[in-house]
DNA sequence: CTGAAAGCGCTTACAG
DNA sequence: CTGAAAGCGCTTACAG
């Protein structure tokens, strides 16, 4: 407290001057003071550019803590996200963050590195910060205590890329299963028969991948929005080979197990070192995509003419790494602010039911697929000089 | 508030419960209750039991924002950086976020877009929110009352990849001009003696690039601190051909004047299409390296043999664009991590003398220099095929 | 249009 | 070790 103001005379600014400050200096109370500073209610024009002067020469700002606590309103929003280094969240940030920052929300980011025990421990945090809504891309799709109750307690929602089983929450994603589909079906189109797949793949959708495509082979997949991306992008994958009438082989379907570059790579190498190598592969995400033309880097291997590949997000280096990657394209920077305009709407109050907005991916054609055995430069699957 | 709990009774959890609800049910007092759920002061063990148990009958939650008003402290810090979405930013805020996280702090994050007006205004808002401390990547390094102000007040605050004149505080950078230095070093080490470069090089530094450099050649450049990055990898530049006693062209000198890959691109074609080229180029950051290896891609010179290059910063695909990107990586993760392994510092009171801690860069050599004239596959500045 | 009073949900001295 | 009271810095009815 700044007891030691006077009035009329020159004071110097101090930022932890209080509304009651500002209220003395200028000679009203703390309610007419607050009415002007906060922007509420009714004030003449005279009492309220006195208390502006006030504020003004004490250097006042506003200590939100302190509004929060009244109005219940925080005007800040959670995330958490998978990884924010990863260029997938990092421009899905970038999209909420625009749209947050317009309306002059904070924005508080958690990394949950797609682990449960991190993602509980991050929605706890947020709630203690009594953030006004949270956006997540949930790792689980189905232990989800922790978001349903934070629905059950009315707070604000968003799931994006993701959907939680039984969670009828807003949400935004694109169209796995048709995106992938299309990406494969270009493959298809120039004459591959033989197509890899690289995902993640992990746990969660019964586990035992050759059930799993045995019953999507059959049209037996229940319940496939609850599915993870990689796995929706699988369907896709199987429902291209269907649609042409194609075998699928399930040696070529590579499940990475975990979201990394790395264990991406060596997951590939062996799949297209193989002598029955497949002729074209298909990356499902970003971080499999890197992995996928990094292997193919490694390898002796020329693209497209000895593989052929699809990737999946369009990051930075697809059009300058040669020959120019052909990807399926999310659009993440809209995804990001549709989820943040989704929640901001909510936040004010909507109550409509819950919406699943459905975003396009697009299919970017590059140099990266090539019809097979095609003869090149004078050699078929010729190595590198 | 919860009137209707009756003690004794099983109770439906309410999120809203709070301590004084926790006490009710207990028969304690909010003291007692506060002192277990806030975990400070003595309690009976018995005592404890009787409260925790209350709680989570009642799914009591703290809310920060009360114990934050009162404590004067929020456990969150804010960092505002120049484009979440670029990757430099994104390492960068990733290793703050894992130094924070471990400490359970929240993490507000805005984008200046490089932008002063902007950064003055998040950390307008930054104050607001009461963050404990800031971290930000000045976009201005002079014209800053807003952070002068903050730090006046004893608001912790670091400084992260560039400096303001005369603000004393606590930063973390590599050595601009040593590691630019290096880097075309390495160049001229491999026998080039027409060297480009691609900078930002916006205004701040004189405004007038060829005073600059003049001034530079002779040894006057004052103030090297507070130059931008890319006037001080400039000045790295230089400093590399006077150490090899070449004569600099100022016409190989490409000022970008913006933080876009896109517009590296346009100022870098000309720079590399010209009859009398440049036998290499230096890239000022990872922003300037995209667009050069993106002219490149779009022009018909092969890399290395028409056109070496050094790019700055370490990006994902710079070890499998062939041949290789060499390149000057500086640790960004580590730098955000000691940013806000500092900045806790100070939170936790800490009053040593402002500390600049200078990170090490690391030149990282690929396959992207060769020897100017070099003949390699029979034809010399020979076009693609 | 303005002020006195209460209160948001906690923590902090201060007694006991 | 525990409780009654005050208070953090605002906003919100409620009078006037």
């Amino acid at each position: 407290m700044n007891r030691d103001l006077v009035e009329g005379r020159t004071v110097a600014k101090n930022p932890k001057a209080t509304i009651a400050d500002v209220a003395r200096l200028a000679g009203v109370s703390t309610a007419t003071a607050g009415r002007v500073l906060g922007r509420y209610g009714y004030t003449k024009e005279e009492t309220r550019s006195h208390v502006l002067e006030a504020a003004r020469k004490l250097g006042y700002r506003t200590n939100a803590l302190a509004r929060s606590l009244i109005t219940g309103k925080t005007r800040t929003i959670g995330v958490v996200a998978g990884d924010i280094q990863n260029p997938f969240y990092a421009s899905i940030l970038r999209g909420i963050a625009d749209v947050v920052e317009n309306r002059e929300f904070g924005l508080l980011i958690i990394n949950s590195d797609e682990s449960l025990e991190k993602e509980i421990r991050a929605v706890d945090l947020l709630r203690e910060k009594q953030v006004d809504g949270i956006i997540v891309s949930p790792c689980d799709t189905r232990d989800s205590r922790h978001l349903r109750d934070l629905h059950a307690e009315g707070l604000p929602l968003v799931l994006l890329d993701r959907t939680v089983a039984g969670l009828d929450v807003d949400r935004v994603a694109i169209n796995n299963i048709d995106a992938a589909e299309r990406a494969v079906a270009a493959l298809i189109a120039a004459g591959h028969r033989r197509i890899g797949l690289v995902g993640e793949l992990l746990e969660g959708a019964g586990d035992d991948l050759e059930a799993f495509v045995r019953r999507a082979l059959s049209g037996n997949v229940l319940s496939t929005d609850t599915l993870y991306p990689s796995w929706q992008r699988l369907l896709g994958y199987l429902r291209a080979h269907q649609r042409a009438g194609l075998d699928v082989d399930l040696s070529l379907i590579c499940r990475v197990g975990a979201y990394s570059a790395a264990r991406a790579v060596a997951a590939a190498l062996p799949l297209i070192s193989r002598a029955d190598r497949p002729t074209a592969v298909f990356a499902t995400d970003g971080t499999m995509s890197e992995g996928v033309v990094r292997a193919i880097a490694q390898s002796a291997l020329r693209m497209p003419e000895d593989l052929s590949i699809v990737c999946f997000d369009d990051l930075d280096w697809m059009d300058f790494v040669a020959p120019g990657i052909s990807t399926m394209a999310q659009p993440r920077l809209a995804m990001g602010e549709a989820a943040a305009t989704m929640l901001l709407e909510r936040i004010d109050g909507s109550d409509h039911p819950a919406r699943a907005i459905e975003m396009q991916a697009e299919f970017i054609s590059r140099g990266s697929i090539s019809t097979p055995g095609q003869t090149i430069g004078g050699q078929t699957r010729g190595k590198k000089p």
